[in-house]
DNA sequence: CTTGGGTACTGGTCTGACCAGTAACTGGAA
DNA sequence: TTCCAGTTACTGGTCAGACCAGTACCCAAG
């Protein structure tokens, strides 16, 4: 006969329960307005503080908003990738995610939703992503590198969006986000900077061009070299040949023209 | 001139990024403790309602843990993938991610892992595969279907482990799991279900040997067959055609014993 | 050296209070 | 009738002080 551990849930944990597992159930949608906390004190009947405690847990994990003051009580919130966003970073950041792993992570989620883009994204999605590109090109061409990492930023993240999966979108988002956080602080010298920033926009305008031929395998070769080579002297050795199998193949495949 | 706009930050707020900007600089580190919360409430005088709340908030992303009772204090967290896990399955689950989203994004993700483990496993990595590979077989041999979805997930676990980049292994590790867990409640009728097993098994097997052939593209196509066929019949038309190209891609590597 | 209480603490919860701030109501001006 | 400003009744944020059940640790008895 096996006992089970007797598992006691404190007051508070159980009000977050509840509360989630009405917001899974569809009980609750975003913009719904949950009561005020003199009324969910009574209605779960603890005090305050305890009600409180439970508010606090469920707006860290981003499943409520709420501000002083507002009579309409706290808001079920629509869904953000805050959190997604933060327990990336929390793992690239304390897990010691190497560079070279997370490098190798974005090449993967970005060459995805390029493949993905050049086989089936709609008109709309192109007319944005020549968009970006334009925006991205020109500002290159006026101001250098000074804003390019946001415009590149917005650019690929147009690619990612549309790829026509939001699970790739915003992971990529995320892990692009997260990196360029992670090696902000490493920026080389303004030159080299600039030659990488020229490169990267000719890419974008290749990318595009193999977008809107429909070549899947190509776009998704130009933009895994693209980051490649921004990033590249940025790593070691080792962290070099690991990325080397996938390097090699997108070469090949940008080499030849159509294939 | 540009003004900035004013931004409050709350008390409990502040004490929440204090301490965690103290882990990210490493004067933290995990298993060291915190003060209790007497002396935290005295340190950054205020009440003990706030630092309570603080407390939550860290707790709830996973950074601390703490016991009542324990006169230690709260302990700084070794990571966890928990957060992730619950950033992820928010995603699919809120966000209304489909079923066809979802298994292509883990289709990106395993097939990866298995290139990735393919290419560069080292003997450690294949004799644990090859040890779950026999568990799960015999288990399938024995007791069919029945405690199939527990092997199978520490077998392609081992996959994700072996690949060498622990972004696509956690982060695979919670797309498999959402995705038993959102699907679990469709199960097909027992005899189909015992087919698919079968299946798998074998395509277990043949996984394997190409790995250890360090055979990357015929790996990844393998089990990307594998799992979409293990999940196809739950799509609908339209689902399926987004995965088409993945699959006749797979389907062409896998014809090809050694290419 | 082990072991069983005792103790001094912990975190979880409660009560009751004050404050600054917001939404909505109200009534008078246009 | 429309519009604006002041009022009001609430909100969430914070505080103080208290009690309880539970834990780690110490120390004395075996």
């Amino acid at each position: 006969m096996a006992f089970t551990p007797v598992q006691k849930v404190s007051a508070y944990e159980s009000i977050v329960e509840q509360i989630e597992s009405a917001v899974e159930r569809g009980e609750l949608k975003p913009g719904d307005r949950l009561p005020g906390e003199r009324k969910l004190m009574a209605d779960f009947s603890v005090s305050r503080a305890t009600v409180r405690e439970a508010l606090r847990v469920l707006q860290a994990t981003g499943l409520i908003e709420s501000r002083p003051g507002d009579p309409r009580g706290a808001a079920i919130s629509q869904y953000s990738p805050r959190l997604l966003e933060k327990s990336m970073s929390q793992l690239a950041r304390l897990e010691g995610v190497s560079r070279g792993e997370l490098l190798q992570f974005r090449l993967i989620l970005e060459s995805s939703a390029c493949l993905l883009a050049a086989r089936d994204c709609t008109d709309d999605d192109l007319r944005a992503i020549e968009q970006r590109r334009d925006e991205l090109v020109r500002s290159v061409a006026e101001h250098g590198a000074e804003r390019f990492s946001e415009h590149v930023g917005r650019f690929q993240a147009a690619i990612r969006s549309a790829s026509g999966n939001r699970l790739l979108e915003i992971t990529g988002n995320v892990v692009s986000g997260v990196m360029t956080d992670l090696l902000s602080s490493r920026l080389s010298t303004d030159a080299d900077r600039l030659a990488r920033v020229r490169r990267s926009a000719e890419d974008a305008e290749r990318l595009v061009a193999a977008i809107r031929a429909r070549e899947p395998e190509r776009a998704a070769a130009i933009q895994v070299l693209n980051i490649y080579r921004f990033y590249a002297d940025d790593l070691d050795g080792h962290e070099r040949d690991a990325l080397a199998p996938l390097i090699a193949g997108a070469e090949e495949t940008v080499g030849s023209p159509i294939d």
